[in-house]
DNA sequence: ACAAAAGTGTTGACTTTACACCCATGG
DNA sequence: CCATGGGTGTAAAGTCAACACTTTTGT
């Protein structure tokens, strides 16, 4: 079907994401350089527009796969940006998706690129991006932190597991925010979530620290 | 410009909004009938297709106004709902709201619509609807409950003031459970949102019951 | 031996839950 | 006068917040 009625002309998709990490007390989120018109050169979150034929969840994927090298990770709809101008090209709207990587991945990352570039960035030092992206990074830190307290969305930081000092370390970085340590381990155990592996790693201190790991399960609600 | 590419060929928005009511501890839904095609004669969400001149909060007003005549109503972003084939005609995002309305709004409403029909439908009762409007009602019912613990949503339902075993009855509705009378009334009152007007109505007891109403500010978070 | 961070327990404040009785009105 | 739902208080349980000392290791 052809539209011939001027208001309902090119329109597209843009799928977003906003990818974070937590390194060494910084929050940081993934950047790629744009090699491509608008924004030639630009930072911007990763994303494009996405394909007919594609289901909006695949297009978030293989947009993701494209510029960052990231497969296999769980993204959350974060929200919708829908005004008229924010692209200058065509009429876009974007719909943004808030995730979380662990550590690891970040080295693999600039193996795999296909954009020009693609780096993390301290969320306090974010340079001038393409589009509305720096408004979108700033509304998905709220999400982010609304994730942590309400959903174990932190899970995936871990994959190797974690000292309680250490995950309490990266709460207070994303909430900005200071917890009281016992009364943190006691409240993160009760939960259920986390298991002792009887393995002890120094992660900071100078006296080594039990490593625990999240359970398999999904148990998704109420972290903190 | 005009865009080439098939794989960005005609691609369009939806706006849909799941408007709730509570009347007598029964949660309805809004549905119109459409009047064209597809899915003519068929019920749906009241929404349709974002204008390219207009911001995508314009673009669901004034769908919500011209379908249902409601203006002047708060709606939240729910979710978006992406699959290739959600519509058949050609490739459509839906982004859906949601909002609660008054039961006073409830009967103005059948005099302003431009639709062929608009009604209120028990949850426990909803037809057959056109696109995934079924899937996306399901969903936003889900969004509700939340929000209704976690904001006073629910402000727009009550513009004349309320009793609280009235809002208790709506609370219940809602989420598929009772709460003890007492313990509700001082977990409502001691949250600040509401006031005392010092009337007193007869709602369903036989003993009359005090008006309340909520405060004006716009404080918005941990409702119950 | 000491510096630095990990680990642990208790108490008081507060919040939540459970529960029983009296009150005002309409029939 | 009685049936119906509205209004109130209290005690026990549970949760949250504050806080100080001991343990282990590297230097």
């Amino acid at each position: 079907m052809e539209i011939k009625n001027p208001l309902y002309f090119n329109q597209g998709i843009h799928v977003i994401a906003s990818i974070f990490t937590v390194e060494k007390g910084i929050v940081k989120v993934l950047l790629v350089r744009r090699c491509n018109e608008p924004f030639k050169d630009k930072w911007a979150l990763p994303g494009g527009a996405l394909y007919n034929n594609e289901d909006l969840d695949d297009g978030l994927k293989r947009e993701l796969k494209e510029k960052t090298g990231i497969t296999n990770i769980d993204l959350e709809l974060c929200n919708v940006f829908g005004k008229v101008n924010r692209s200058n090209i065509m009429r876009m709207v974007g719909i943004s998706y808030l995730g979380v990587i662990d550590n690891e991945r970040v080295s693999i990352l600039n193996k795999t690129q296909k954009t020009s570039d693609a780096d993390w960035f301290a969320i306090d030092n974010i340079p001038d991006l393409a589009y509305d992206h720096n408004e979108i990074i700033k509304d998905s830190l709220e999400k982010l932190k609304e994730s942590i307290v309400n959903s174990n969305i932190l899970r995936t930081l871990f994959p190797n597991g974690f000292t309680i000092p250490e995950i309490q370390k990266t709460y207070e970085a994303i909430l900005n925010k200071n917890f009281d340590r016992r009364n943190f381990r006691r409240k993160l155990l009760s939960l259920g979530l986390i298991y002792d592996t009887n393995k002890e790693i120094n992660f900071e201190g100078k006296k080594p620290a039990k490593l625990y790991k999240f359970k398999e399960e999904i148990s998704n609600k109420n972290v903190l």
